[in-house]
DNA sequence: CAATCTCCTGTCGCTAATCTACAAGAACAT
DNA sequence: ATGTTCTTGTAGATTAGCGACAGGAGATTG
């Protein structure tokens, strides 16, 4: 009985590319940003999200590098680039676009 | 080169559930509705809808008869159970959860 | 009355995203 | 020395939704 999924599928881009826009961080940082903004709704297992962070940098929307993180751990950074940033606006759009007409069918009597 | 996807995945079941939470309907009347309730955002195609009916009324949370249709056409009328209300409201629940917490990602700063 | 259009149900094969579970290294704490 | 936390990764399975079909039966048009 799958049923709970963590997070709603297709967004994982989305939340990667916006806590990015934020400022660079690693993988890990990534998740524990996300958990901690939203209370633990959104969790991200690893099996998720670094198949993302390498989709999304060969899709030239992330750059990555190697340094070390607040707790002197090897890191690997990413950060958007020009075309993320531009992808985050319309991925922001078509969530929006989405939630938007969804909360229209829910609120119907 | 897919990217644009007419729904949010995963969200299908919850829209027919809600939908019929308003009354009986066939597949094709569920499609229809959704689509104008949402001024054409929501596309549900052929190929999601019937699986997604097929698999929701396996579940027991949907019940099936034929009928006639304002067309009068033969159509499959679908109704909520009490198992698929009571899913309608986890759904829309876990939905609300979901969209309020992207919703805070999306503002931060 | 024939042809075509609209309504309505369905199936098949594919792709892509996510989950679970696993493995492993390096720094820090005890 | 040993264990715990931080950090990156991979493999296999599942599963939803997409695109492209196919087909029947009532309505509409000519």
């Amino acid at each position: 009985m799958r049923s709970k999924t963590d997070l709603l599928q297709g967004t994982l881009d989305l939340l990667i590319l916006k806590t990015l826009a934020l400022g660079p961080l690693h993988g890990w940082g990534i998740a524990q940003r996300l958990q901690q903004i939203s209370d633990a709704v959104l969790q991200v297992n690893q099996g998720s999200l670094y198949p993302a962070l390498h989709r999304l940098e060969q899709q030239g929307l992330l750059s990555a590098s190697w340094g070390s993180s607040d707790n002197n751990r090897q890191a690997k950074f990413y950060a958007l680039t020009t075309a993320g940033r531009r992808q985050l606006d319309a991925e922001t759009a078509h969530w929006t676009r989405m939630s938007t007409a969804i909360a229209r069918v829910l609120e119907a009597t």
